[in-house]
DNA sequence: CTTGATCGTA
């Protein structure tokens, strides 16, 4: 817990300030080796017992400059001897001194200490509230800190621009937007309505509250940005699932000539991951570089899982073994990253490894990776395994996406009554992940009645996702009842709802190309129609025959079989294939499922024209080569 | 003499 605290504690002073602080300290202690500055204290005392009480402070400055090293040193200790000598000397109401002791308790996790200290104070001023705000803000519990910061008012105390950003802080964790707004109401029109500080807690709040149109009407109000805001306006974009907008503003960052951070990138790296930009992600690696971040852990993390989620898991492995020091996010990268691929032994090896180096303990989020790694190499047994491994021996409470990979295997086994034991035991409500999950599970079984039934659940949870309707008409129409799948789709319809369009995107050049069902807006569109005939034509002379199932229109063949043709993804690969030259790999993003017939389709592709092409589903990834996907049929 | 903002994993 230490560690981790005091890393966080920014006020680190500069080398030659901390060599002053530490030789006041151990001065104090009366182990000083260095002279003592001549003015404040006397000559080294002899080494005795009770040494740390040798040279006692006198003067009000003294016991300043050693409080202060004590804060940036986290000594404990010598902070409450002093609080005790504060006391009685009559020191102990003067705020200079209580602040610092206040910040000595809260770095050491004694929020209750310092509170105390706090509340016994006659007179406080705004800096002693806002070492107590911030000690609540990092600590928690985060509501403590807009008690506190609403409190100030009624003892007539005027936050200010140190204020304003720890309360945003503290909202953005609590997700409390009407405290955020309220603080944005307030510092409007006043001068603390312009400060940096004030506003980068503002954009961030929003972001977190996921206001981004929020975030963006303060980012673009500030006259002067400086990098930090710029970084925070990135995030609030990658964060809200808008990564397009993250890599452009970072564009525009370099355009207005702000120079990039560390954070910058890891943002905007995130962002691209996310979007699966390739191109777009190696470019930052080289500017990385160039900046003289590349050496930098944090850097090769973020690029970890850029690498893994752009479907370079090699890559990432390498950049992975290449950090000096493996922190718990670099360990929950690679797995993840291995398992979103579906290589289950090696997520599973890699969790092992870390298990016996041992210096960095599994989080959930670990456990997350080790499920869905299971989940998506269909290994019930390993999963049910590392399940009970994370409650019973780590301790860590299952949450919902825990649950949902658990009912996911079980579900894709065909172990509905297992599944179904196991959602009716949480300790939570289950969400539409978990119905979702189950579904899913019964659509591969054709098992209509739980399929039903998890429906109906859904609808009950999001009644305007149209998904969920598809799903159940999907069901219906694979197991022949055309008429109850006609009546979900009117169903859907009555309550106006739309499908989700599918599309499908591929970056090429550092251009992106999208593509939707049936498009034929690409300049190449005629060309790419005439690449998927020929493949076509290919294709049937393997004896290929398609599978119009996923089609639940009551249309004739021949339509059923130009839908499933124009599907989005067939498009995006066409282009690259007549884009680019041969072997090249190719990397397709998809905002839906693939579906079954695509599936297949894809398979020949890989092996008639002899190229790897990996999809980036919703879920997962699917890597085709030489006639096989690395899902085995299995998702 | 004190106090503040961004960043990588699900």
């Amino acid at each position: 817990m230490l560690p981790s605290i005091l890393s966080k504690s920014r006020n680190v002073p500069s080398h030659r300030r901390r060599r002053r602080l530490r030789r006041l300290l151990s001065s104090f202690l009366g182990r000083a080796v260095a002279a003592p500055p001549a003015t404040t204290i006397t000559a080294s005392p002899p080494p005795c017992s009770n040494s740390h009480l040798a040279s006692s402070p006198r003067s009000y400055n003294q016991y300043a400059s050693i409080l202060q090293s004590c804060v940036a040193a986290g000594s404990l200790r010598t902070g409450r001897q002093l609080h005790g000598r504060l006391l009685v000397s009559g020191l102990g109401s003067d705020t200079v001194l209580a602040t610092k002791l206040v910040d000595l308790y809260a770095a050491r996790g004694h929020v209750e200490h310092a509170r105390h200290l706090f509340d016994g104070m006659p007179k406080r001023n705004v800096f002693l509230w806002n070492v107590l705000i911030r000690a609540y803000a990092r600590e928690g519990p985060r509501e403590a800190a807009v008690q506190l910061y609403r409190g100030m008012a009624e003892h007539g105390v005027e936050p200010d621009n140190f204020t304003y950003p720890l309360v945003l802080k503290a909202c953005a964790a609590l997700l409390d937007l009407k405290t955020g707004r309220e603080v944005h109401e307030r510092v409007s029109g006043t001068r603390w309505g312009e400060d940096v500080f004030v506003c980068a807690g503002l954009v961030d709040m929003y972001a977190k509250c996921g206001c981004v149109d929020d975030a963006r009407a303060v980012f673009y109000g500030i006259a002067m940005r400086d990098a930090v805001v710029w970084n925070s306006m990135i995030a609030a974009y990658g964060q809200n699932g808008r990564p397009m907008e993250a890599l452009l503003l970072c564009r525009d960052m370099a355009r207005n000539g702000v120079r990039p951070t560390i954070a910058t990138l890891m943002s905007t790296i995130s962002a691209a991951a996310d979007a699966a930009a390739l191109p777009r992600g190696r470019e930052l690696h080289g500017f990385g570089w160039r900046w003289g971040f590349g050496q930098q852990d944090k850097l090769k993390t973020s690029l970890v899982d850029m690498y893994a989620k752009s479907g370079w898991v090699q890559v990432a492995r390498v950049l992975f073994d290449q950090l000096t020091k493996r922190e718990l996010v670099s360990w929950n990268a690679m797995i993840c990253g291995y398992g979103m691929h579906g290589h289950a032994d090696e997520a599973l090896k890699l969790f092992n490894k870390m298990r016996v180096e041992a210096l960095v303990t599994p989080d959930n989020i670990t456990f997350v990776g080790v499920l869905s790694a299971c989940n998506h190499g269909g290994m019930v047994k390993e999963a049910k395994y590392f399940f009970s491994l994370m409650v019973d021996v780590y301790s860590i409470k299952p949450t919902v996406q825990h649950f949902t990979c658990l009912v996911d295997v079980l579900g894709h086994a065909g172990r509905f009554e297992e599944a179904y034991d196991l959602i009716k035991g949480m300790s939570m409500e289950p969400d539409s992940g978990i119905w979702g999950a189950l579904l899913n599970g019964c659509k591969i079984h054709k098992n209509v009645e739980l399929g039903e039934l998890a429906l109906q659940k859904l609808i009950e949870l999001e009644p305007e996702d149209a998904g969920n309707y598809v799903l159940l008409s999907n069901i219906y129409a694979q197991s022949g009842k055309w008429e109850k799948a006609a009546m979900v789709r009117k169903l859907m319809t009555n309550r106006g709802l739309k499908k989700i369009i599918a599309c499908s995107w591929i970056e090429l050049k550092g251009k992106t190309h999208g593509f939707l069902v049936g498009d034929a807006s690409h300049p190449r569109s005629d060309e790419i129609y005439v690449e998927l005939e020929r493949l076509e034509g290919l294709m049937s002379d393997a004896g290929y025959v398609p599978d119009t199932m996923p089609v639940f229109h009551d249309v004739g063949d021949d339509e059923k079989r130009n839908m499933v043709r124009g599907h989005s993804e067939r498009l995006a690969i066409a282009f690259g294939l007549i884009s680019t030259p041969p072997g090249t790999k190719l990397l397709v993003t998809k905002n839906l499922r693939v579906c079954e017939d695509c599936h297949a389709v894809i398979k020949l592709i890989s092996q008639i024209a002899q190229r790897e092409i990996i999809i980036r589903d919703v879920n997962r990834y699917h890597h085709f080569a030489n006639g096989e996907c690395s899902c085995k049929d299995y998702w």
